[in-house]
DNA sequence: CCGCAGTTACTATTGACTTCGTAGATGGGA
DNA sequence: TCCCATCTACGAAGTCAATAGTAACTGCGG
């Protein structure tokens, strides 16, 4: 059986492109990501048609039509999804380790001083047991 | 054109498996991978040597023929290749955002306070300029 | 020298994702 | 009511990773 997969039932980068978009909008219909997508690079309406509907198949997105057209929304939070992606690439590339990605993180992706004092401050939240606040 | 691609150029699951035991046993020959992996999960010796061939097409891994055997050699570190992956993933879904995957990261999950530590550590030795000692 | 065991070369298949064209359905405005 | 702009349905085609079977080659042991 092929499984190329990031994680359990991972979403090509059109798929996760649609997604952004969807999280964004929230309800929203074709035309309104197809708008938004074709922006930025040339993609035909069907195209993200055929990945919504597909998104759709795969429970990352409901519908419901109103009149002729569909309006859809996201079945998977943001939160969701990144995390199932960073639990993917934790086990193909970290050895299930989150704390050897945080520190390659640290370590090889030139955090300005003010993220790093972020990080430092979401760290101390968590040892002292504070509850997070977005 | 497709472009499937979760990175500039991607690895597959069973590219990466088979670069971790490369990285492992370093100069290896397929025989060598196949036995390390067949001990996992059930694998056909061409498979191992069709994507070793691939990964060498791709740059990934080189070869040199000894008698009837080839030797393969990895051209790219564990480094370089997670530091690529990661590189996809804060592109794909975290608006290449270090800082933004990092916070999840520690926030959901579940780092060790003894991680933690570690993780903060880092993070000083970072913040004082102290060169990185592996 | 010959042949078997092990290796590589070549090719085919399957499934996933992406892409988009064509055809058909729909509904609001003239 | 009727038309057309818009939207969906269907499906075809191309690429790529994964898997593996078969054929061809190679070198050592007898």
């Amino acid at each position: 059986m092929p499984e190329q997969a990031t994680g359990p039932t991972s979403l090509g980068d059109t798929e996760l492109e649609i997604m952004h978009v969807v999280w964004e909008i929230h309800p929203c219909t074709v035309a309104q990501v197809h708008a938004r997508i074709a922006a930025e690079r040339e993609v035909a309406y069907t195209t993200i048609m055929t990945v919504m509907g597909n998104l759709a198949r795969k429970g990352y997105l409901s519908f419901t039509k109103r009149g002729k057209k569909y309006i859809y929304r996201a079945e998977r939070s943001a939160r969701e999804v990144r995390t199932g992606l960073v639990r993917g690439l934790l086990q193909r590339a970290f050895d299930d380790s989150p704390l050897a990605l945080a520190l390659n993180l640290v370590r090889e992706e030139s955090l300005s001083p003010a993220e790093l004092a972020e990080l430092k401050e979401a760290i101390r939240r968590l040892e002292t047991g504070e509850g997070r606040h977005d």
